[in-house]
RNA sequence: GCCCGGAUGGCGGAAUUGGUAGACGCGCAGGACUUAAAAUCCUGUUGUCAGCAAUGACAGUACCGGUUCGAUGCCGGUUUCGGGCACCA
């Protein structure tokens, strides 16, 4: 029998379907386990290669744990919401949700070829009213809820208005936007009005003024990545910074708890530092400093209070209120001017240009609290306006970006620390003893940064505070393929809809283009306001709500009732294995975390993090191929020849190149342009050039996993992409290398195919010691690259078996079986093929790993490597138990050791026992 | 600019914790089978030098330096490629 790919395939997984192999219940008495893949965008363009390498990963994952005895959940579902079906909505018209419901079932139909044992049953999108119902829900959840910074969990407003109405807001600890200060008579005496304002600055949904790119020419608002150098990709329109009201949430309140989560889970490390930056704790003080002749004082947040001495200017950013506050007449123009023009950069520009420098003065002085002195107060675009308050005490001396200015701007420059030299550059280094700074003179920096925030504390200009880079996300966004907001405003006041009027599912527009005078499109929907006649919100929600909580909703996808069942929830609990693309490391990773405490706080979830264990997959590169034009000819000339002409170098499909030969003929019918088509060959042979870069349809180096199952099968292709190196690094994809894992397959049949004319020939004999040793170091070697996701290795490890046992002629049910077990988390289709042919007559899913007998998996003998000056110059083969005394001995008693030592003296020996032998020789 | 990750033969990569660098696979070269091809199998394959050969010497894990009996792995510095930087998802 014939190892054929197609039929096995379609066999199976037309068998798993109809036996329902995957479906997962809720209630088993196995042990459960959770392994999730990030869901995917369902892209125009359909599944490349690059895109199945995580869920292979975790498909292996879930199908070892299985065949462990565990009860596992593995779902997929599809992130539906986005810019590009909306972008494409604009050019062509179609609804998003057609081409978005196009997109998923060629999705579909593409991973069901590849054989993963999702359960298909619990199958999400975050477009379904269904889903978004929930993601609603949530958001209402938010409104309705303040952070308690001392309880350290969100709580209900109800609680929040209690408070108020017996203390005001003057003890309570509770993240809030800017409010002032009252006492519970004041709130008693408040318009409902002025209590919705207080109320809503507590609000872990809240609404706020923040800066978006806008494009007055396409009238929107437009994404990072979609404007370059100032100007709309779209156009190339101006583009500027604009401040618009917009919902967000109050993330920044969890920064800690986000901080101190991470010491909880399984990440690695850098993953866990980029989270740590991203949250950017910082301990410092909040202190404000006066400005001469006005009320105005400029709060201000450093983490080097004991440079306060230096301070000698004060730098507000452009789009600091602040700015408006200050200026002086005579600076207005001026100031107004540098404004504009910082507006028409983006954040990312801001940040990364730190090479020119620019400011404008304000007129303004501020006091310095400690020395009197009076400081000028500048703007300037390196202070930014999102993070701290948006304005600086300038250390020119200890600060290298104060440096650069003062340098610019000829302001004065004290040093503080003893030995400090600043004639070239600030001295950053946060170590020293201290002059020039008053009482604090001949402490050193700890000491006095501590003294500092004490002594500011004393004079009542400021406290002790922890400030964190992590910004509140902003939630709103001008877009028509999103979530609807549940919101709806009465009288100028954003109100909630009550719960049993969700889902409000998005409305029919004509144009999904904003209106003309920039409303977002959701405003061109007739009707979209509630029976009332109150309007409802026309933003949507962004891309990280939909994905936020969705593998809670894999529990219980069907629940009506509520986002996860009780039940549900505290049977699944958390992922325990997340598999996903490290792009995802800071935004959905922190949102989703967020996301799901907030959830635990009101106890819908029992676990306080979602994800136990979160590994990263690399990017599968493209490699692209080169065909070289002989300029102002339609003659391509083979790569090796190249350099004899003046060519210019252009990409070739790689689906018509093979080992790097060109198929000419294949070429010639490409483009009617290269029809007729000339070539100068070598050996006859139109050889390629190679580059690795991006996987895009631009560089025509996309290749689709359809074709690698049509042409190789399923098992291939998953074999492959797991043999093509660690999970975790990005490699380039070459498909000639296929034949390696292609071979294997065919080899590992014909172990049970060797009999006459091809048909089954497995014997009953008990196999040889020998064997035993290859299937035993097998399964370990399996087994623990399993566990550690080093797929890689394992594959090798079987290449390597099936090697072994061909070699040795071993077709022995008691060596093929169990290999057969560790192979089917791999190689789903061929192992369910080849367990039915053994006789059994259930799905290989049900089998039970093998055991490891570990005495076969231990050798008796060491091959030890003897070095002289840390160079082997032979081996010898010693018993394994032998002690460094019995080594030293046999090695001492070889006679390679008496040629190779030849009269020099040994100065020192080195024995590890188990690993090497090493002589230092004179 | 800041944060994170990577760099090993012609190519993808391997190398428990600092202990034989190049497993496994591709490609290539030679051979077997075949009328021939495909398929399959066998042998060789880091470089340089020496040797008819078995083999031996030297160099070698991006670059420069350090620690160590011993470094692909640790430390300091550099180059370069990739990911993220808050409205792509």
């Amino acid at each position: 029998m014939e190892y054929n790919h197609r039929e096995i395939e379609a066999f199976w997984q037309k068998y798993w379907e109809d036996h329902g192999t995957y479906k997962v219940s809720n209630v088993s008495d196995r042990p459960k386990y959770y392994v999730l893949d990030m869901f995917p965008y369902p892209s125009g363009a359909g599944l490349h290669v690059g895109h199945p390498l995580g869920y292979i990963a975790s498909d292996i994952f879930s199908r070892y744990k299985r065949l462990k005895g565990f009860n596992v959940l593995h779902p997929m579902g599809y992130d539906a919401f986005g810019l590009p079906a909306e972008q494409y909505a604009i050019q062509t018209g179609q609804h998003p949700a057609v081409t978005t419901e196009q997109n998923i079932n060629r999705y579909r139909s593409q991973l069901k070829k590849i054989g993963f044992c999702y359960d298909w049953s619990r199958e999400l999108r975050t477009c379904d009213p269904k889903y978004y119902k929930w993601t609603q829900w949530a958001f209402i959840q938010m409104y309705n809820h303040y952070y308690d910074l001392d309880a350290k969990k969100a709580r209900p407003i109800a609680d929040l208005i209690a408070e108020f109405e017996q203390n005001g807001n003057t003890k309570i600890n509770a993240a809030h936007s800017d409010v002032p200060e009252f006492p519970a008579a004041v709130w008693n005496g408040m318009e409902d009005s002025e209590r919705n304002s207080v109320i809503d600055a507590y609000r872990l949904a809240y609404r706020a003024k923040t800066m978006v790119n806008w494009c007055p020419k396409l009238g929107t608002v437009l994404a990072n990545d979609e404007v370059k150098d100032g100007v709309s990709e779209r156009g190339g329109y101006p583009v500027v910074q604009k401040p618009m009201e917009q919902w967000l949430l109050r993330v920044s309140a969890y920064a800690e708890r986000l901080l101190e989560g991470l010491e909880t889970i399984d990440w690695t490390d850098s993953l866990k530092d980029m989270q740590r930056n991203w949250i950017g704790r910082s301990e410092g003080c909040e202190m404000y400093f006066e400005v001469a002749d006005s009320d105005v004082k400029l709060k201000i947040f450093t983490t080097r209070a004991d440079t306060v001495h230096g301070v000698t200017f004060m730098v507000l950013a452009p789009e600091s209120d602040y700015v408006r506050q200050v200026t002086t007449p005579e600076c207005r123009d001026a100031v107004d001017a540098y404004v504009a023009g910082a507006a028409k950069r983006t954040e990312l520009e801001r940040m990364s240009d730190t090479h020119s420098v620019t400011g404008q003065f304000t007129g303004a002085y501020a006091i310095n609290p400690f020395t009197g002195d009076q400081i000028p107060i500048w703007v300037s675009d390196y202070v930014l306006a999102g993070y701290g308050t948006g304005a600086i005490m300038a250390v020119p001396a200890h600060d290298s970006r104060d440096y650069a200015f003062a340098k610019k701007f000829n302001l004065p420059i004290i040093p503080l620390i003893e030995g400090a030299d600043v004639s070239q550059q600030s001295y950053d280094a946060k170590e020293g003893i201290m002059m020039n700074s008053g009482i604090f003179n001949g402490l050193d920096v700890l000491t006095a940064k501590k003294k500092a925030i004490d002594e500011v504390e004393r004079m009542g200009i400021g406290n002790r505070k922890v400030n964190y880079r992590l910004r509140d996300a902003i939630f709103s966004r001008q877009r028509y393929w999103g979530e609807p907001f549940p919101v709806y405003y009465k009288d100028g006041h954003a109100e909630m809809l009550p719960l049993d009027k969700l889902p409000l599912t998005l409305p029919e527009i004509d144009s999904y283009l904003p209106t003309e005078d920039g409303e977002p499109p959701l405003s061109r929907a007739a009707g979209w306001q509630t029976a009332d006649g109150c309007r409802y919100e026309t933003s949507t929600m962004p891309g990280f709500a939909g994905s936020s909580a969705y593998y809670l909703r894999y529990m219980d996808p069907d629940n009506d009732e509520a986002l996860v069942s009780k039940q549900a929830d505290e049977y699944w609990q958390d992922v325990d294995l997340y598999v996903g693309g490290t792009e995802h490391a800071v935004g959905h990773l922190i949102y989703s975390r967020f996301w799901n405490k907030f959830l635990y706080d009101l106890g819908y979830v029992c676990k306080d993090e979602p994800f136990r264990r979160l590994v990263n997959q690399g990017m599968i590169q493209g490699r692209s191929n080169f065909v070289y034009r002989i300029k102002d000819t339609n003659t391509f000339v083979s790569a090796g020849l190249k350099s004899q002409y003046d060519t210019t170098e252009l990409h070739v499909d790689v689906n018509i190149v093979k080992n790097d030969i060109l198929d000419i003929d294949a070429f010639r019918a490409w483009r009617p342009e290269y029809n007729n088509a000339e070539f100068i060959l070598e050996d006859g042979k139109y050889v390629c050039g190679y580059g690795i870069e991006k996987m895009s349809k631009s560089m025509y180096n996309v290749v689709n996993p359809d074709n690698v199952v049509e042409d190789y099968g399923a098992d291939t292709l998953r074999l492959f992409e797991m043999f093509l190196g660690p999970l975790q690094q990005s490699k380039p994809w070459d498909t000639s290398n296929i034949e390696g894992v292609s071979r294997f397959l065919k080899k590992f049949w014909r172990l049970f195919f060797n009999g006459k004319d091809g048909a089954l020939n497995v014997s009953d004999d008990e196999p040889t010691e020998s064997e035993l040793r290859t299937l035993h170091k097998t399964l370990k070697k399996v087994e623990d690259d399993i566990l550690t996701l080093n797929y890689n290795t394992a594959v090798s490890a079987m290449m390597i078996a099936v090697n072994d046992l061909t070699s040795a002629k071993c077709n022995k049910r008691k060596v093929l079986e169990p290999l057969t077990i560790a192979l089917a988390p791999f190689a789903p289709h061929i192992t369910e093929e080849l367990w039915k042919q053994l006789g059994h007559d259930t799905t290989i899913c049900d089998a039970q790993f093998p055991q490891v007998i570990e005495k076969y998996t231990v050798d008796d003998t060491k091959c030890y490597p003897v070095a002289f000056n840390g160079k082997t110059k032979f081996t010898l083969d010693l018993p394994a138990g032998l002690d460094k005394d019995g080594i030293e001995k046999a090695v001492r008693d070889n006679e390679r050791f008496q040629k190779t030592v030849d009269g020099k003296t040994i100065v020192k020996v080195i024995i590890v026992p188990g690993k090497m032998v090493n002589f230092v020789i004179k």
